[in-house]
DNA sequence: AATGAATGAGCCTTCATTCAT
DNA sequence: AATGAATGAAGGCTCATTCAT
């Protein structure tokens, strides 16, 4: 009976469609998505309240293009620095690269990351996005080391406990809360670490 | 400027304040901050929705002393392990000991715990005890080992670095969001690396 | 999880929700249901938007407690005009009488009766109490009449299809919608048809 | 004072109006006027949503234009039916034969009479139109009668009575509302007080 | 101190109607 | 004539907070 979300495929529907999700991106960001209200991602994104229900089913929908933007500015980046190891190559180079480009996207994302991780306690589809997410780029990284002649028991297990170890620290980092912290000694202390465990 | 905040010195006062913060905690676990509203807080704690603001300047204040209790929920255990570890000692057994002893704590307020943090991105004073609440086990964790005869450069980076791959474990093995993971395996990879990070 | 409408006990309370029921009753007369919104009953009570939704579950529930009020309104004077009749009786007296006490009720509620009416075919609560209503009177109506000893085959059928008539004329008579009828006219002759109908 | 809707004089025009009254005729029937928005009945009828007000001033036109359409399917039949009454003639087999037209009409256009009637509350022109079908039909019918010989007193007061019984009992009939009604014994009954009335 | 009724701003969403193309 | 995207006013409802008692 309500299915009547228009799937744009003009351009400039396209754009208008984007202009809201990115508004909502915006407006979470600053504001959470509580603080936000639709009439403000309207407004923002230069429309009407009404068109907004014209490219999305509610605000939580929208929330969930905002995710998926959000999701797919984390995975690309990770995915094409995999991509970019090759042969021959050292694990003692590689590590601080991967926890460098994590920190740089972490700087970037780091207001939208928190408004959505906030409601992936609450939001059951949200929270399987980002498990999906992890999923996703745990065995990718699994497999690329494998390709590249690395072998060890519960490989699958060291890798997710790297990747976790690679977002709190990224987390710290960028949030830089403890005054007390040396974070640059901490890198590299992470860094020995990681390295350790592929050992 | 109000602050017609009764301190409550009666007894009957504060089991009364203490009724509504657990009628707080107990529906802010179960349905979140902004799915709970505070007629259903009051009814809960079997009071009037009225008195709520006798005791509490609003619903944020609330959440500030359900944030309380559950600080210190985590903090005191933690505590009173760390009092608890004397010489003779091994970290070898030590380590899995806290490993255990946080997991426990995380199954037990595990909901609560999401309820808080996801408000820690939007709720300056909700992160600032989170991060003082970190710094205090940093520094008591830092103190013992040093007690305890273990040296090394940058300790407190590192004892921090212990505590955030313990959190992130805990955090891990409690919502066991991914079916491919064996965490038992994944448990003795983490004690083996906090095991090196201290040798 | 939603259940706090107040059962209101205390005078102060009744008469408030009777105040809404009146705003309502009043509204609905002049401008429909679709044509009244909830802000305007509350006005018109001289209350405030939210409490309407703390007698209330919603605008339709404000619409079900007017058609318990004017079911009654029509109900009760009719039952108390079958209470008066007594033997000795005759059916030529008594009938016109039953007809002029529906036709000052037509005239008393019309607009609300129209209102309501115009409800029945989208609102299976609305169309079942209208049911009902005849059920009871068509039951009260016969029963009365074998008590004081007119006998016939299909008396139930008889007696509701003298209701029908008569309620189709009370509408005639009260809509005064045609110019060229002569409703005086028109009336003896229901009551002569009436009459026969019983002979 | 805008006046540019179109009268469609090309053929393909002509059947586009008919077909979003059509379109309207059925969703109206199926929701209720208030059920049933623009954007659908455009959908229904295969045209987009702004030609609707190309052909039509508003909304409520569209009803209009159905109420038409919906007068014309009852008026017509029973024309026709009063047309093939010619002498020699008995009122005993005439009224069932009338009886049964329009409790036929009635199955046949159940929904749609209801979602017009109920609005004949609130809107003149719905109304108005309802009215003048009424005043055609008994003028129709007294004239007939008229000219098969049937004299009497108040013929138009009888005339317009019978056909309120007659709608009332197809009504009746129709929506088979009461279960401890045996309708056709009803039917037998109001038969012979049709009879009756014109004897 | 306590009650719980009352307030009213604010939110999400719908939809009749218009407009650029 | 036709499209369908766009508008924006309006509506039902919620809820943190206040107030009369």
């Amino acid at each position: 009976m309500k299915n009547n979300i228009r799937q744009p495929q003009q351009e400039r529907s396209i754009e208008k469609k984007n202009r809201i999700i990115q508004a909502g991106y915006e407006l979470f960001s600053e504001l959470g998505y509580y603080g936000t209200n639709t009439a403000e991602i309207a407004k923002r994104a230069g429309v009407s309240t009404g068109i907004v229900y014209g490219y999305f089913l509610d605000k939580r929908d929208i929330l969930i293009c905002v995710l998926d933007i959000y999701i797919n500015n984390v995975f690309e980046p990770i995915i094409s620095l995999f991509d970019k190891i090759t042969p021959p190559f050292s694990l003692k180079e590689i590590i601080p690269k991967i926890l460098d480009e994590v920190i740089k996207m972490h700087k970037k994302n780091r207001k939208i990351h928190e408004a959505l991780h906030s409601l992936s306690s609450s939001d059951e589809a949200v929270l399987s996005r980002f498990i999906s997410l992890e999923d996703e780029i745990t065995e990718k990284f699994a497999t690329k080391l494998v390709s590249l002649g690395i072998k060890s028991d519960n490989m699958i297990e060291k890798v997710h406990f790297a990747m976790d170890i690679i977002q709190s620290f990224a987390h710290e980092y960028v949030f830089d809360k403890h005054e007390y912290i040396d974070y640059i000694a901490m890198r590299d202390i992470v860094c020995t670490t990681l390295l350790k465990l592929f050992k």
